[in-house]
DNA sequence: GAGTTTGAAACT
DNA sequence: CAGTTTCAAACTC
């Protein structure tokens, strides 16, 4: 529709201008240099390029992100792959590159390349099962973009398009999809990022998409990469791609975007249909290869609904999504990793390590159980819920307990949250499930003409909080630091009652607390006030708490370790590296521990220096702008996504991507900071035209 | 696991 | 808008 046309611009402009500048830069010459799989990327960059850019306009790619993307992504495919074989074959760059090509291509559908088809089909030769699998698999319509298409505008496509049964069914082709192909994904979450920044009218809702660009991007990837399997994945996609929207999906992430904002329900929706029969797949497939798969969907379950999950979570998560975004993350081992690089200060170098041992190991394992474990294998519920509250929870999988209220008013966290209730939820007489989808939304438009923000995150991440800073906090729900505030009388703001508490943010002016002593701030007023009141009287307070959390965290984390049950249930561990070092994730999820770095803007800072620092020192209030430019993690930096962003109307707010670009040895200091960098930029586009 | 506490959500 | 009631999570035992 509409893409095609964008793309070609923006596509263009974004890939030749960044790649080259890159590629020419000494930096990356320097870089190329100090690695091998950096050279052989700087090869398949160009080849890949100027096929995938020019042999034909693949619908699918249509959006110039896309193909930007598509380039970084192939980078890192390239590097998997090549790692599968021997680097020797520097030609076998080329070769390698032709693969991915080809592998896009045909997700793009048809513009095939000869050559690239060739090498296509030779590849396919050796490693087609596993896309196959997932494609073949009647339940799952293989469309790769199917994931997409759901995601994007479930409502309006048709359902039965692609064979895929259902929605369920395409979700969880979806879940599985973005397992497989979290592998390569460094890009692809910039991609998503970049969706995200500019037409991401939430916080959470942005994160979402996220999420989901992210998992659809990878997917494709996923495809060529992962496998090796392209030729399969050439299949499938003509196939399904031809014949579905997979393609269209991609292309119209941001039309997703929208769809996304307006009613996260549609989703969660998804999402939550699958977790039933999530369970069920994972559980038949678990063993099998699929473990990924299933993990994935089973994660994804969690994760997206988390994600769309607790709009806070969203917003926080960009709650959302960042839970969602978190779970999909730690989901996908790559993903995770590529995030946590962008958002976390994960090192890039662990990240390519990763991607070159997931390329060996296939990348989910780990994760996946994880992921898998944590909402669907659980036994009990409570068990889920500890577990999920001590990993910062999934809120993704979030499960209530209604009695009364049908699970259709915001005292049922599921509803609340914008998900539906699942078989963990232990609530009686629900509404909120798939089947009265009808009486859901209505009546959560009847909640929302009450209160328009009734569904919006709770607490406004320190993303906002910045935004707050620099646009005028009333502009925007998120603005303020807790919607609301909260009201507290008797737990001093010092437990979960209090929202603020529970979000992991301090207590503001809007706040009409009692004794108020939340560890995250007190409602003096500023972030500045609340950052001192912290350090000169919270100290203690604080360091107790904090001690607390950690040794809750070390607990958990040794649970995962130690799996003592044989599910390894124990979420823990792949969210808590999320929640660690994401703050965005769901409002609750934020530990403690994070928190700063969720709370303000100070939050951010001290991402980096660690609790401790915040409490030690003082933390100058770093002026937004600082943040901004620190944020910025290398991965995005050489990513479209820093050029997009600048690109972006409300690129002001966003670091400059030239200051990553121009400051590239600057950039290792920053990652550590750089997970806020993701956050940000989500909720700073709220409501950014597609386009620009 | 049951009961209590708490504060948000809903209602008046 | 304030007060009250309802509700379910959070918490305690």
């Amino acid at each position: 529709m509409d893409k095609p046309q964008k793309n070609p611009t923006t596509s263009q402009i974004g890939t030749s201008t960044p790649k080259s500048k890159f590629e020419d830069s000494p930096v990356f010459n320097y870089i190329s240099n100090l690695s091998p799989i950096e050279s052989v990327k700087s090869i398949s960059t160009a080849q890949t390029f100027s096929s995938l850019s020019f042999t034909s306009p693949p619908p699918v790619f249509t959006s110039p992100h896309v193909n930007s993307h598509r380039e970084s992504r192939f980078f890192r495919c390239h590097n998997s792959i090549d790692r599968t074989k021997p680097l020797e074959d520097l030609n076998g760059s080329v070769y390698k590159e032709d693969v991915v090509v080809p592998v896009i291509e045909d997700l793009n559908k048809e513009a095939p390349l000869e050559d690239e088809d060739e090498t296509s089909v030779e590849t396919s030769s050796e490693l087609p099962q596993i896309l196959k699998s997932d494609s073949q698999t009647p339940d799952r319509s293989d469309s790769p973009c199917t994931d997409d298409v759901t995601l994007e505008a479930p409502s309006d496509i048709p359902r039965g398009e692609g064979g895929s049964s259902s929605e369920d069914v395409k979700m969880g082709m979806l879940n599985v999809r973005e397992v497989n192909d979290t592998p390569d994904c460094g890009r692809l979450i910039s991609n998503a990022t970049e969706l995200l920044v500019f037409r991401s009218p939430n916080d959470s809702e942005a994160f979402r998409c996220l999420v989901d660009k992210i998992s659809s991007s990878e997917r494709r990837f996923c495809a060529g990469v992962k496998s090796t399997k392209r030729p399969d994945i050439n299949k499938d996609v003509p196939a399904n791609g031809s014949s579905n929207e997979t393609e269209p999906s991609v292309v119209l992430p941001n039309e997703s975007v929208f769809s996304l904002n307006r009613g996260g329900m549609r989703r969660r929706c998804l999402d939550f249909e699958m977790p039933g029969k999530r369970k069920k797949e994972i559980a038949d497939d678990q063993q099998s290869m699929c473990d990924n798969k299933a993990a994935g969907e089973s994660s994804s379950g969690c994760v997206v609904p988390g994600i769309g999950l607790h709009l806070n979570a969203i917003a926080l998560s960009a709650r959302d999504s960042n839970i969602n975004v978190v779970h999909d993350y730690s989901i996908s081992g790559e993903i995770h990793k590529n995030f946590s690089g962008s958002t976390t200060p994960i090192h890039s170098q662990d990240i390519v390590q990763e991607t070159s041992d997931q390329a060996e190991n296939e990348p989910v394992e780990e994760v996946p159980r994880a992921l898998v474990f944590p909402e669907l294998n659980t036994g009990s519920l409570k068990k889920k819920k500890r577990v999920s509250e001590q990993a910062g929870e999934g809120e993704s999988c979030k499960r209530c307990n209604c009695k009364k209220s049908k699970c259709l008013k915001l005292y049922c966290e599921c509803f609340a949250a914008g998900v539906y209730c699942i078989e963990p939820c232990s609530c009686i007489d629900c509404f909120n499930k798939p089947v009265h989808e009808e009486t859901v939304l209505a009546t959560r438009k009847q909640i929302e003409s009450r209160n328009p923000l009734a569904f919006a995150p709770k607490v406004i991440r320190s993303a906002d909080s910045i935004m707050e800073a620099g646009d005028d906090a009333s502009k925007t729900p998120a603005s303020a630091r807790h919607k609301r505030g909260c009201n507290c009388k008797k737990s001093n703001c010092l437990k979960k009652y209090c929202e603020c508490y529970q979000g992991g943010v301090g207590c503001s002016i809007n706040c009409r607390c009692e004794g108020c002593k939340n560890v995250f701030g007190r409602k003096e007023g500023s972030l500045l006030v609340i950052m001192e009141s912290k350090q000169e009287e919270d100290q203690e307070t604080y360091e107790k708490r904090r001690t607390k959390i950690q040794h809750k965290i070390e607990v958990s984390r040794e649970v995962e370790q130690n799996p003592s049950s044989d599910q390894p249930s124990t979420p823990l561990p792949p969210y808590r590296h999320l929640v660690v070092h994401q703050p965005f994730l769901s409002k609750n999820r934020l530990p403690p521990t994070q928190f700063f770095i969720g709370m303000g803007s100070s939050s951010f800072r001290k991402q980096d220096s660690d609790l401790t620092q915040s409490h030690n020192g003082k933390k100058p209030v770093d002026p937004v702008t600082e943040d901004k430019t620190e944020i910025m993690p290398e991965i995005l930096l050489n990513s479209p996504i820093a050029n997009i962003k600048a690109i972006s109307p409300n690129s002001k707010r966003v670091s400059p991507p030239q200051l990553g670009s121009s400051e590239s040895g600057s950039n290792l200091r920053r990652r550590g900071n750089g997970r806020k960098l993701i956050l940000r930029s989500i909720p700073a586009f709220p409501s950014l035209n597609p386009n620009q």
